[in-house]
DNA sequence: ATTCTTGTCGAAACCGGTTTCGAAATTGAG
DNA sequence: CTCAATTTCGAAACCGGTTTCGACAAGAAT
């Protein structure tokens, strides 16, 4: 039997004499024990006594002992990293929260000891291919899957692969998965009351494309809100496919421009509010008076434009810490039914909206003669 | 000895008759040898016939063998990935070009069989702890630095833990690194000469902390461009530590408040130009006629600005991938004295900048006549 | 023909962990 | 007190690769 040797951290040195790592092994010799009942002890196993387990996982810090994960991963399969894959398009609307969304998701994932493995992708199909590639290459033990489609190629892929995942927003059947959402549809029904109590009749809509989920729901929230408030929905002043602000001032443009024009734009994104800004500008309006403008999400140019932009503010790294909380509890064996959340936006208000200047019908005067 | 067996990719199932995973004993006993001597053929040992060599890769093509990095790194150390640590503070000036640099760096590193592991630090010295967490944790082989300091803390922990790392951006002593850099103080010696030709004669600088190496580069740049173009430099009108739009804003309400102020702006970042154009309408002032601006960086901002922004674009795509290559065969053995790259900002020449209306007399009474 | 290289491959150790299995020691029941 | 059940640990196989070392055959030199 080898014998039990009291050793510290500091005697251990490689070849070279440098500080070298603690393997299992070395841990195992210190203690008088084999690295199979040091693993064992590390890992909760049942046939281990619980003074030994104790004596274990004490020497286990007092060396600083740190398993390999690519070591264990060999035998478990489990790499301990989270996978995200970013799909960059041109419009990238998701671009002004990257860096909050990260910080949250690395920042819980390291605090469990986890890593994130990120890749990139251009189109959807490419999203896939790299998707399966991590997932042939043990890259990672699961994804978040931001910008969650109404019929998503990706939960498909996953479900049938096998591989845990969770949704930033939902989907359809999403009830099945797990997901984390704010609830986009309730920020905009209370825009709508909102511009609703400062007198507004006409609220113009200027929504995502349907194939995101979150567009849809946002809808559903400004069409509940509008009855809600006893206002009569127009379908003309509901815009679908807004993303960019060029998107945005486009469509801002021509609702102005029909017979009976808003006095409110309530905006799907605070990127398509900036566009509705410039619109505005051409036209000569001032926003917060001849029109009034709500946007979501809390991108930060909102607080430097003129006038400051009304919005609903999601937390991005508080998403970001979530999902990567709720992906790794499902990766340990939580059910998908017991990992859904939702969070609200909080109201940032400013100073882009106010009881209307003009009524609809004067606001159309008063565009005409200004062409 | 053990028998040939030809066998194909469909062959392989595991236990619940799903396709398995060809493992490089597959491979070994498909084609009649040991998985040692596969081995060796697929990483070029000398001691493999050429013949065997070319049989080995061209049946590990046909059964899509893909060595797991995990596995691998257990005996060489190796697993295959960058490590990027990216520090978040509130005002990050390079979070417009976050999705487009790890696009770059995914993108290259993909298509090596690379993956990029990713973490994120709220203050510097957590920055050094997640770095040497992921060290420790043999997450990345290497790491590239974004951001760099003139005195930069990480080149000193990675060069004492001998991990390879590539910098972006120059820092002192960089001769001995390897770097990457878009030629900051060339954009700005062009920005003063083009400003000098249409006949501007006092010029300010909005520039960064010096602490960052980038801007004192641009600094040298704007000192030896007013020299090319024979103006005298007032060191009045050079202000630095401006990063974020309301640093720009208060630093050129600033400028403009001299008594001989200049009538034209160089920013050493569009963000900071754009906090400029906020003190020059609180003036009263038109951009690109009382006053031009010129920014650095080229974020799609500046595009929608009003004035649009004449800006230096650099490529942050390119940027990644270029960081990605140099890691990856520093990495693989180059030495760090063939890894030094550089490229030129590309101007954008738009609306923001022309020829003076006022001298700088002329603006200075003109402002006094509007507190 | 004999010895010395050289080229080529197999056998086996190894990397740092996990997991199975069996044996010894302890406990509990009768 | 005996025997079965249970607890606790060691030994060894295992995961999927890499690397060392030695054996053997073919060719070259003597």
């Amino acid at each position: 039997m080898t014998e039990s040797k009291h050793i510290t951290a500091e005697e251990i040195k490689d070849v070279q004499g440098r500080p070298a790592r603690v393997t299992i092994d070395v841990l195992a010799q210190s203690l008088g024990l084999t690295k199979g009942t040091v693993s064992k002890a590390l890992n909760d196993y049942a046939d281990v006594s619980e003074k030994t387990r104790k004596r274990v996982q004490l020497e286990a810090r007092r060396l600083g002992y740190q398993p390999l994960s690519h070591a264990q991963a060999i035998r478990t399969g489990r790499v301990r990293a989270l996978g995200l894959v970013l799909s960059i398009d041109a419009h990238d609307a998701s671009r002004p929260f990257l860096a909050d969304f990260l910080d949250g998701v690395s920042r819980y994932a390291s605090a469990e000891g986890w890593t994130l493995t990120i890749a990139t992708a251009n189109s959807d199909s490419e999203l896939l291919t790299t998707m399966i590639r991590l997932i042939d290459d043990r890259k990672a033990d699961g994804f978040i899957l931001p910008r969650t489609l109404h019929e998503d190629p990706r939960v498909a892929l996953l479900t049938r692969s096998e591989v845990p995942f969770v949704l930033y927003g939902r989907c359809a059947g999403c009830e099945n998965y797990a997901w984390f959402d704010v609830l986009g549809e309730d920020a905009i029904h209370r825009a709508v009351l909102r511009l609703a109590d400062q007198g507004h009749r006409r609220i113009g809509f200027l929504n995502a494309s349907h194939k995101f989920e979150f567009a849809r729901l946002r809808e559903t929230g400004f069409l509940e809100g509008m009855s809600n408030a006893g206002l009569a929905v127009d379908r003309n002043l509901i815009v679908t496919g807004c993303h960019t602000s060029s998107d945005g001032a486009r469509a801002a443009a021509d609702l102005l421009a029909q017979p009976c024009p808003p006095t409110a734009l309530i905006c799907a994104t605070d990127m398509v509010a900036l566009g509705a800004y410039e619109a505005a500008r051409h036209l000569g309006l001032e926003i917060g008076r001849d029109l009034s403008v709500i946007g979501y999400d809390g991108i930060p140019e909102g607080q430097y434009a003129h006038p400051t932009l009304t919005t609903f503010n999601a937390d991005s790294r508080d998403a970001g810490e979530r999902l990567a909380r709720l992906l790794i509890e499902q990766i340990r064996g939580k059910s998908a039914h017991e990992l859904q959340e939702t969070s609200c936006a909080t109201l940032i208000a400013r100073q882009s909206d106010g009881p209307p200047r003009l009524t609809s019908d004067e606001l159309a005067t008063y565009l005409k003669q200004t062409p």
